[in-house]
DNA sequence: CCGAGATACTACGACATCAAATTATTTGAT
DNA sequence: ATCAAATAATTTGATGTCGTAGTATCTCGG
């Protein structure tokens, strides 16, 4: 069954038993839904050959485009990552255990410690982000160089209205 | 740290560390991924507020959107709603305990079992979704009627490119 | 110099999910 | 009629993630 279908199909069932409502919204971030999903999905499977986690990918990503011979904070790399601290720690063990970072006591602060990525993480971290440079630029190709710029301007408007969610009466009828 | 400066961060800095690659693609992939979540986010914490988990509000959706009085296999809302048989299990569990679904043996197949939503499964279906709707409407009203159907239509078009991510060579360098 | 409070990471427990193995039942071939 | 294969749901074991609590260390006022 395709996706779209099954948008469809969704959006149309919802209609028939709650006709006060109008779905066509919910059936486009439907779609975004399903594109977003599909694209990462696919990213996680090449992270996965290439001995990662999408998580751990992230990490290394986010060591990578520091520049060589960069060193993070656990703590830094957990707020750019979006991910818990625990979290963060499972991650680096389970990279140093691969050997793609290395810890390194802080001299500084002995509380923390500095991580750097080893050049087998580099290696990782390099062979997936151009991946996922190809797999992007495929997939916009589909839309006008103009309109592609305009596209990414909807989607800022879109971004900025997400604030105004946090608002959102939760009793209205 | 706003989410776009976050994102231009990222493009910016992976720019520096790899000049030969383009990453505005990526960019905009990034936005969106940063939309759908926060979208996502947003959903799944009001579902919790009404007492079910992202999934389980799956499962209830799939059942109320069939109409009064429906009942359905699990393995058919297992396949519609895109959840592991075992993964369903545990949801169905979830819901009979807190009342909100009904499981009945099947007269004509005995390994089955017939789910039903229950009035309290219903009352939460519908304040999720109506939220949902909401939700998604006034996120694309900073989008021009016209401009949405063409935002829809350019998504379309990218989802149709996904599937030629299949076929995208790993190994190029 | 010392101790209260803040900060940084880690350990532990809980949860959702999936893949694989299991049990029960139906279907179809001989 | 009987047995092998297919099907339906569940159970089991493993993984990845998060939140909470805990330990070590630093900072700063007195």
């Amino acid at each position: 069954m395709d996706i779209l279908s099954v948008v469809d199909d969704t959006v149309a069932s919802w209609g028939r038993v709650r006709p006060d409502l109008d779905f066509a919204s919910m059936g486009t971030m439907m779609r975004l839904n399903a594109l977003v999903h599909s694209m990462m999905r696919r990213i996680e499977e090449e992270a996965v050959n290439a001995g990662v986690t999408m998580g751990e990918f992230d990490v290394l990503a986010t060591l990578r485009r520091h520049g060589d011979g960069a060193t993070l904070m656990p703590s830094v790399i957990a707020e750019v990552a979006l991910v818990s601290p625990s979290g963060l720690t499972h991650r680096l063990t389970q990279l140093e255990k691969a050997g793609h970072i290395a810890r390194m006591p802080d001299p500084n602060d002995r509380r923390s410690s500095l991580i750097s990525i080893t050049p087998s993480g580099i290696k990782i971290a390099d062979h997936v982000i151009q991946f996922i440079v190809q797999c992007t630029s495929l997939l916009f190709t589909s839309i006008s160089e103009t309109r592609q710029s305009r596209f990414a301007k909807e989607i800022d408007h879109c971004i900025a209205a997400l604030d105004e969610l946090k608002s959102v009466d939760t009793d209205a009828a």
